[in-house]
DNA sequence: GTGTTATGCAACCAAACGTTGCACGTTGAA
DNA sequence: TTCAACGTGCAACGTTTGGTTGCATAACAC
C-alpha cells in the first residue's frame, strides 16, 4: 500500500531538477544553493525552493557554514526513496510479466 | 544521460493519481475514464486529463467502444518507464554504497 | 570602511492539477 | 420513435507549483 508520506517522497524525486540536484549532492558531498545553480539550468532561487522541498521530505539536511548554507543528502531517506522506486518498478514488472505469459498461453492455444 | 523524453516519462509516472491509474489499468486490462474515476479520489474530468498526459507519452492507448472510450496500458512503453526507475534507483544505490564504504574506511583508519 | 558574495524574502508569471457546468453523441427502454 | 440516462468532450475558473526578477541583509576580503 502507498502512503501519503510515500507520495511526498515520490513527488520530491519526480522533478527532474530535484533529481539532478540529488545527483550533484551525491557526487560532491555537500554544496550551497548558489554552487548547485551553477550546474543547473535554473536560477539560484529556484534551486533554493527545490532544496526547501527536499528538506521538507527529509532527503537533504543543511547547516549554515560561514556566509553560506550547505546541503547534503540524508542517506537513510534516499535509501527509502530508492526502495520506493524499486517497489513500484518490481510491481509493474511482475504485472507485465504475467500479462505476457497469459498472452503467450492464448497464442499457443490458438496455434494448437 | 537523461533525455527530455525520459523526463516526460518520469513526470508522467511522478503523479500519484497517474501511478494508481496505471495500476488499475494493469489490473483490469482496460477501462474508461468514468470507470477509473469511480476508483479514484478525483473527478472524471481530472482522470480524463491524466489519461491525456499518459497518452501523450505513450504509456496508454485508447479506442472508442460504443459510447465510451477505453484505455489500456502500452506494455512496451511501461517497460521503458520501469527501466528508467530501475536505472535511477541503481545509480543512487551504487553511489550510496560507495559513500558508505568510504565512511567505513575512514572509521577503520581512525580506530586503527 | 567598502565592495563583493551568499542568502532570504516578496512580487509576479506560467503551467499543472483540480473543480463545476454544459452541450453533444450513444444506448436502451417505454 | 421518443425520451431519459449515460459517457464523453469542451470551457471557465481557482489553487498550487516551478520559474523569474528585484531588493534588503549578513558575512567575508581588501
Amino acid at each position: 500500500m502507498t502512503t501519503a508520506v510515500d507520495d511526498d517522497l515520490w513527488s520530491a524525486i519526480g522533478d527532474p531538477n530535484r533529481r539532478r540536484m540529488l545527483d550533484l549532492l551525491l557526487d560532491g558531498g555537500a554544496a550551497s544553493a548558489t554552487a548547485l545553480s551553477d550546474q543547473l539550468p535554473v536560477s539560484r532561487q529556484a534551486v533554493a525552493k527545490h532544496l526547501a522541498v527536499l528538506d521538507r521530505v527529509g532527503l537533504v539536511r543543511s547547516s549554515p557554514e560561514g556566509r553560506e548554507r550547505r546541503y547534503r543528502v540524508d542517506q537513510a531517506q534516499l535509501e527509502r526513496a530508492v526502495a520506493q522506486l524499486n517497489a513500484v518498478g518490481a510491481t509493474w514488472d511482475a504485472r507485465l510479466r504475467r500479462i505476457k505469459q497469459i498472452a503467450e498461453a492464448i497464442q499457443r492455444q490458438q496455434d494448437g
